[in-house]
DNA sequence: GTCAATTCATTGCATATTCAATATTTACAT
DNA sequence: ATGTAAATATTGAATATGCAATGAATTGAC
């Protein structure tokens, strides 16, 4: 066990892993806020076009799940969105209770603005990782997040 | 790399760390949201409770710290805890500024209560690593953790 | 010792979020 | 086919949150 896995607190809190992950998820969050004020967003508003740029059009339940934010807030966050020309919203021909929700230019181009801060970011996260540890540093990530769908899942189904 | 680290999504964001740590956050949030309800709490005062439990007494910054709750809200969710008699909140007799808020029998009771299922879903999330993988998991999320305390305090000192 | 700067907690106000209810559309069982 | 259940998005109303300003106490520079 190296140095930099000392645990800065209670032992019994960086043993939960519910509270290690609430907590770095916050300091994340805290990390890239201000570039978001910056471009005028706020963080659910980032993840909706981090989430668009990256897998395309969404109805809101689906966006919802990709994003952990409410419908009922979804619905009037996508409207304020919708009017500042980020993205658009429409209804889907295929199934009329659904909105397609997409990606703008104006969208685009925050996304395309912020990304480096990001991916700046999370470099910095893992400095305390060698190169061996970062892919499985990021295969724990997805296995841990995997296993918490999987079980979502069973609960609904 | 095994099957079950197969990510459910677009390469890119399966790939991006502060996306995984939200995701992985809130689903773990909406698990333990229900239980939390049937104790008539919600899930910041259910950190503020297993904190409190664990650390010991606390002033609001330093409560702000551990749970990531802003302090302005902090102050009236502990208020209202307060007056439920889950907590104690008394001004500090060392530094006239700050109040010592913590845990009541009442407060200590929920967690009391609450913790097995805590646990248990802890246990549940973990399911897909080996006996010898989980204590590397909960390693590697320690030393994330630690990396982003870090960087916060450099930002801030 | 004094005064400016800092730290801490609280509150007003504007905004955002959530829950519950609703309307609409689709899916499904028989 | 028809009726019932389920899914989806939206909204009203109550509540919670966050920012900025405030007041009070402490720290630190000199």
């Amino acid at each position: 066990m190296s140095v930099s896995d000392e645990f800065d607190g209670p032992e019994v809190l960086g043993d939960f892993i519910p509270y290690l992950a609430h907590r770095i998820g916050s300091l994340m969050d805290r990390n890239i806020d201000p570039h978001l004020k910056q471009a005028g967003i706020n963080l659910e508003m980032w993840r909706v076009l981090f989430v668009l740029a990256h897998v395309g059009e969404h109805n809101l339940v689906a966006l919802s799940r990709a994003t952990s934010v409410k419908t009922s807030t979804l619905s009037r966050l996508i409207g304020r969105m919708a009017e500042r020309g980020l993205i658009s919203r429409v209804r889907s021909q295929q199934d009329n209770r659904t909105v397609d929700v997409s990606i703008l230019d104006a969208g685009q181009q925050i996304v395309a603005r912020l990304s480096p801060y990001a991916y700046e970011f999370q470099k910095m996260s893992v400095a305390g990782f060698s190169e061996d540890e970062i892919p499985m540093l990021k295969s724990y990530l997805r296995r841990l997040y995997r296993t918490l769908q999987e079980n979502e899942r069973d609960l609904s189904g």
